[in-house]
DNA sequence: TAGATTGTTAATCGATTAACAATC
DNA sequence: TAGATTGTTAATCGATTAACAATC
């Protein structure tokens, strides 16, 4: 039970957490397997599995209450606190980012944004304060700051990953297309919708 | 060899080519299979299986040629020509996706770009002409897009997929919270960093 | 009760990995 | 040649699925 979870497992717990919150606020109280499949294309035998796993979650002929197996999984997760990020990258994406919703909504905060260029020291980002990017490694300290994402161009992303590995952040998301060069306790996200869609068009074309 | 590839392997084969693509970029003519292993976490024997199923594409002692195994990849997954996607919502995010090389990097060209705002209708994002949302159908089809992505905030995603969707797109990129109804023979890939981030944290913390 | 849906078993399949001969 | 790295085998492990009894 002191077990880590395997990649997958955790992989999918999370994904069945985003759909019990976007179900939740649509003012459902309670889902199916069969339902969390709908939205997730994972099989609903492996997701009753992966929850039986861990303890009788659900009620026979009804499903699952939302509310409980949200705390559940947030408990196996062990990711029930507010934990803060820092955003790398004042520009277009990184406006989206700041006003987007969907971190504050797992509990994770966006507690510091960082810039390069000295016009954009200063203003405001939703309602963050963009700082100097030279001031990363104290704030990353002092806000307690456990993973980064960069919304830099590619040509910047190395100097900006760089800049969060030495200030100890272990987790980065990768926004551009660069291939980053990190050491290898340091864990990369990067996000290429473009790769993903090759992926779907094969399947499309097929 | 008429087969289709199994969901695990085209994922694969597509993040290889996000690494060849860049290692080409930053000038590398050669690349090891460990070499893709460090940029991508997939076992390097993982990655020498993948490619050996096709054909002995590398050279002992050597390595892979990036260009031939760059074509070599993309005539498996059968995306060699150019492909067009609709982009939908021209605000920050969308900007931000209509600015990024990303797409275009992959031989994917967004060819449209909606948003129901009639103040934003006309303008420009990008080089691109934003158009109503109304006239979505007409563009789909004259364009032939394949694949719309979605930048708009959660309360509209499902009208905008329904569009895609009526328009006879089958491919939707998600970039909202927001959970999606679509009939079974349509593709929704959802981008949520949050999730990732739940999950990457995850062994961060244990 | 009747219908629905969970929890669990058993069987199969694909992914992962170590090891190493082949060979550039 | 010596070193490096591929291609391939064999063994193990986790994921996936169908089926169905249990039970709400």
């Amino acid at each position: 039970m002191g077990d880590r979870l395997t990649v997958g497992v955790a992989a999918r717990l999370s994904r069945y957490l985003q759909v019990l919150t976007q179900a939740k606020k649509m003012g459902k109280s309670r889902i199916s397997s069969q339902e969390i499949s709908d939205y997730t294309n994972v099989n609903a035998t492996q997701i009753r599995r992966d929850l039986s796993a861990f303890g009788k979650f659900g009620k026979r002929g009804v499903g699952y209450d939302i509310d409980s197996l949200l705390s559940e999984i947030r408990r196996i997760l062990r990711t029930q606190g507010q934990h803060n990020i820092a955003l790398v990258g004042a520009g277009r994406l990184g406006e989206a980012i700041a006003s987007s919703p969907i971190f504050a909504e797992h509990g994770i905060n966006i507690a510091a944004a960082f810039d390069v260029d000295p016009d954009k020291v200063g203003r405001r980002i939703g309602s963050l304060a963009i700082s100097d990017i030279r001031s990363l490694s104290g704030v990353v300290r002092d806000k307690n700051i456990i993973a980064g994402v960069l919304a830099v161009p590619a040509a910047s992303a190395q100097d900006a990953a760089d800049a969060l590995v030495d200030a100890g952040v272990r987790i980065v998301f990768n926004y551009s297309e660069a291939l980053l060069d990190v050491p290898p306790d340091v864990q990369v996200h990067t996000s290429n919708p473009a790769v993903e869609l090759l992926h779907a068009l094969y399947f499309h074309l097929t």
